[in-house]
DNA sequence: TTGCAATGCCTTGAACTGCGAGGTATCATG
DNA sequence: CATGATACCTCGCAGTTCAAGGCATTGCAA
């Protein structure tokens, strides 16, 4: 029924992947995942919230994250924490990841595999 | 004008990377390469035909490749073959990827980046 | 010889993801 | 009191990729 799972895609799902890694150990809230990974990844990659909210709630609604209302200093917010489902897509997509650079890394150093010209 | 110039979406481009970079060094054929793909990564990506010929048509209107039609064995085929432009290209594409994969890689490696928590 | 698989080219429509732009509200600071 | 940061959200677009199909030829097997 999940989308994802029917679109063989091999290059999506890459924010869920940093986003459940993030939620990995501790819990944290949409806004603040935001700027972690612009921080984490020298802004190499800059997902805007437009990006994480909608899977915030997607992970939600399949049951990968668990959320609580909570205020801190005055400030209203939504701390996410992944469940064991989540741990579970989590090393799903991970994995899936690591195969996927693997196989692209190996394409490009490339010479191993070059059969000999003509 | 090329609307891969246009957007910033970080993850696409890949189909594009392996083709330019198969075809860094010698000329091959769409067929050829859809195969090479499947081939040299393990059957982990399989670009279809329908992914790989508009990429080469794409690429030859950007000039980044020339195509030539060859007879071998009583088989039409077109050749394509990557010009200086396409091998720079090639070298932004590759550096691109390289970057987000280190990316990727720290934020789910972890740790070093972490800022202490509290 | 007749059919099927492989080779080799191509296009189309749909699907999905990711993105920018916008909207709301609160808090702190100048 | 206005501006920027915090914090949440949704909408609709755009771009990439995909499956599915169509066409023609060759070669092999039945």
């Amino acid at each position: 029924m999940t989308p994802r799972d029917t679109n063989p895609n091999f290059m999506n799902g890459v924010p869920e992947l940093l986003i459940l890694t993030l939620l990995q150990h501790r819990e944290m809230y949409g806004y603040e995942i935001v700027q972690a990974i612009r921080d984490r990844t020298g802004a190499v990659i800059a997902v805007g919230e437009g990006v994480v909210y909608p899977v915030l709630h997607g992970l939600e609604r399949d049951g990968a994250l668990v959320s609580r209302r909570k205020s801190v200093s005055g400030r209203s917010r939504i701390y996410y924490a992944a469940t064991l489902a989540g741990l579970r897509r989590l090393a799903g997509l991970s994995q899936s990841w690591t195969q996927l650079a693997v196989a692209i890394q190996g394409v490009m150093k490339g010479g191993q595999y070059a059969q000999p010209i003509q």
